[in-house]
DNA sequence: GCGACAG
DNA sequence: ATCTTGTCGC
């Protein structure tokens, strides 16, 4: 309700946090298996901010688990400060988790972050496990010329300062999303991933966590039966 | 200084 | 993100 407060910490101590924590990002495969995916959403009512993990297995995308976790939302929506406002609710809610999980797909950006610290690699590196960023929205970069894949998949690089940062995915001439890495995954396996989670705009597994988290936060009891 | 800006 | 009903279209 009230942000407007003074923060205790600085916006530019929070930046140094992120250059410190971007240099751990690993930006290849640390996984073996992948058999179970986690979708990562927040939803916000007024003042509260509700988390939501929800684990499919990869084959079928049949949900598996789902787990929630609610508080104040105690920081505001900065751009490209994302990270500090929904990390916290999102690790509280992960730790509910019960069913091992291989893989995180988080509704935020990974690597393609100005600083190269979006949430999704934010919680990668906090969680130190492997997470894949996925937005409806650029936030940063140029495109690059588009690519058509086999699967009539159209991929565009994009690049941050330089370096490939993500690339916009795009399938059956949807609206494209903005796929990233996390941490602890490449930029081809993060995209391979999206795509064959595909069904609607979104992956699956960050829809599931979308639909939950809006229907906690809104008290929809029937919504979050099955 | 100006404009852009995930959820 | 959220405030919000019906409605146009594949």
């Amino acid at each position: 309700m009230e942000y407007g407060k003074p923060r205790r910490v600085s916006l530019e101590k929070l930046r140094a946090i992120q250059l410190k924590l971007a240099e751990k990002v690993v930006e290849e495969d640390c996984f073996d298996r992948l058999e179970n995916i986690c979708g990562l959403d927040v939803s916000y009512k007024e003042d509260k901010a509700v988390a939501c993990a929800v684990t499919v297995r990869f084959e079928g995308l049949r949900k598996i688990e789902a787990a929630f976790a609610s508080s104040k939302a105690y920081f505001p929506y900065i751009p490209t400060f994302l990270s500090f406002r929904e990390t916290p609710i999102l690790m509280k809610a992960v730790r509910r988790l019960r069913e091992k999980v291989d893989v995180f797909m988080v509704d935020a950006n990974g690597v393609l972050h100005p600083y190269f610290l979006g949430a999704a690699s934010h919680l990668g590196v906090l969680l130190d496990k492997p997470t894949v960023g996925v937005t409806k929205k650029l936030l940063c970069g140029e495109l690059l010329e588009p690519r058509r894949l086999e699967s009539g998949v159209t991929m565009a690089p994009i690049v941050v300062k330089g370096r490939i940062a993500g690339a916009a995915v795009s399938v059956r001439g949807l609206k494209p999303v903005y796929v990233s890495v996390g941490h602890k995954v490449s930029l081809e396996t993060a995209v391979r991933l999206v795509v064959e989670t595909l069904r609607n705009r979104m992956p699956e597994p960050i829809r599931l966590a979308h639909t939950l988290s809006r229907a906690y936060a809104r008290g929809c009891q029937q919504t979050l039966r099955t």
